[in-house]
DNA sequence: AGCGTGGTGCGAAACGTTTCGACTCTCATA
DNA sequence: TATGAGAGTCGAAACGTTTCGCACCACGCT
């Protein structure tokens, strides 16, 4: 292990120089710079993170909150933490994956207490998340992948609903269809106060009045039989529906059995969306289904950026707030509705 | 940030013999402890984990190599990654997840001149990793998720390809089957000599002829597309298969649309397994295709408690083995041969 | 009474950086 | 020829631990 000591001694420089050469943190001497410089080459110097964290207070790491995998978890979630992990890497940070126990909160202390992070990147935000306000509170810079209720004083990058739904909407009315309906997640993500669930269920009942067109809420399937079930539902109260957008996977599996059931076709009688999804997930159907694929690996990387962001230029400037749409992605799924309208 | 200078203080102690307390590290008078221990968990000491690894060279973190996401990523991959995460954090330690790069040694090397991590845990390991060799050399303990060829002197967990094959084929042939195809991993996977593509394959084989029944391999379709064509091939070349074991979540897409196309029926014309694919996955499809699920989240585990142990048992015992098989769930893919066996 | 011994505790050094005040030049200016 | 400024460099302190040698004390033994 090749030290700054032994870089110093080689360029016949003191340490304190050596430092100052490497870092640039305080002028050097251009002749100087380089003799340093190629000793550092020539031994093969990698300065210590920990003796550099321990000085200067900042380790250049990062934690990512990971949260315990739900039963919806998928390519997104890693995403987020490949996404994050990347960018950080390249801004010279390293992201540690912080798994999430019982209590966050506790959780968060300890690993704040250690000294050993520099800012903590939260995901899978809920509305009224308690771990903003703990951030917060004991002053560890952190930002959101998501966001709380009032998210507009904390960094934090997410989807834009509101666009997705009206990317959404637009694709169904542009094919024709006057009368759309929509599976939301599960109730269980929706005690939990999960803000996708809730804003994309609000912001496609708003894209879809704004479009003029008629639409159906209020179910909220998380497993293919209650997909199927509400299909059915669907079906007896709403037979003039020609449109589905749907946000839980294992749902749509439901609908689609469902739909094959009552002997309809997808998309000659039904079109499907899948919302939320990646366009790999919604590739193993049959048909491949339009998809409203999350950018979710952007999200991670806009996260991190941001959070390294406010760390670098010491909480200069307002926070950062970046929402991004979903990727449409047309499969099969999609196509005009039937003549008439109603099955 | 409280020190533990403050908290030797309130005890009315000497650092060091703080430092022993909260240690343990040398006999220290039971009220003295006491004493120390109350003062620390008044003040909500936290031990500043720089400075420990700073002076004893310990860092307690472990980095996992992540490699860039390459087309058949998934939740297997991720759940490597959480699966590890959650052994460190229990054995009090923490994964740093390092993206690899497009030159994987400099990052490695990178990496480990940091002194940031204690060890290096490694996945997606090829038969003839270059990464084990400079790891080796340049004395970083490590241990692999997969294995290399020749696995024999470093810590590893991996797939029981010999059992999975086994409980796979012992599947069909408890239903009456008598002749198996499988359909391998992409062409690519085999070029990049990916350790499961060309383990999985061998088994298969073997284990079919250890149960006396037919076999048919060489088909590696790496999309849906594949898929199909390898299905109309086998078809016509053997049209007495009855059972037919897919690596490839997007072939088996293929498969099954080909089945559809061709009048067959799953499962009543055909058997369909899908091997070292997530049950989770597995519920996309219709009909739910029987799995051979990977514990991969248990395989992420075993290989931070391995590279944990060996840390800290000083290289003491040999090099650690774990192969795990994957979890049989049968789904409704799986069904006896139609009578007299061929289509 | 003197001496070893084992159990405790202390202070100082060390880990590898960064930071900061002070020092030494050189050169332009009064 | 002093003087001041500025650039460049140096040495020492500091960050918060762990570790190590040494000192202290009480005790039991000779």
């Amino acid at each position: 292990m090749t030290s700054l000591r032994d870089v110093a001694e080689r360029a016949q420089v003191a340490v304190s120089t050596a430092s100052a050469a490497l870092n640039g943190t305080r002028p050097v001497a251009a002749a100087t710079r380089r003799r340093v410089e190629r000793a550092a080459a020539e031994l093969g110097y990698r300065p210590n993170l920990l003796a550099r964290g321990l000085q200067s207070k900042r380790t250049r790491i990062l934690a990512l909150l990971f949260p315990a995998p739900r039963s919806g978890f998928g390519l997104t979630e890693m995403q987020f933490a490949t996404g994050a992990a990347e960018a950080a890497s390249e801004l010279g940070y390293h992201l540690l994956l912080s798994p999430e126990s019982a209590d966050p909160i506790e959780e968060l202390r300890h690993l704040t207490g250690l000294g050993l992070v520099d800012g903590v990147l939260l995901m899978e935000v809920g509305l009224d998340d308690e771990r903003t306000a703990f951030l917060a509170e004991s002053g560890v810079p952190f930002a959101m992948i998501g966001r709380t209720r009032e998210p507009d004083g904390i960094d934090h990058a997410d989807i834009d609903f509101a666009a997705t739904a009206r990317d959404a909407v637009a694709h169904v009315t542009g094919l024709g269809h006057r009368k759309l309906a929509f599976f939301n997640l599960s109730e269980d993500t929706h005690a939990a106060q999960y803000g996708p669930a809730i804003r994309a269920g609000a912001e496609f009942e708003r894209a879809a009045r704004e479009a003029g067109i008629a639409y159906v809420g209020g179910h909220r399937p998380g497993s293919a039989e209650d997909g199927g079930k509400a299909f059915e539902d669907l079906m007896d109260a709403h037979p003039d529906v020609t449109a589905l957008a749907v946000m839980d996977d294992h749902a749509a599996v439901g609908v689609i059995a469902a739909v094959a059931r009552h002997g309809r076709r997808i998309p000659e009688d039904l079109t499907l969306l899948l919302v939320l999804s990646s366009a790999r997930v919604a590739g193993m159907f049959h048909p491949r289904l339009t998809t409203l694929e999350p950018p979710s690996a952007e999200l991670g990387r806009l996260g991190a950026r941001m959070l390294i962001g406010r760390l670098q230029e010491e909480s200069q400037g307002g926070p950062q707030r970046r929402l991004l749409p979903c990727r449409l992605v047309v499969g099969d799924s999609s196509a005009p509705p039937r003549e008439g309208g109603r099955w």
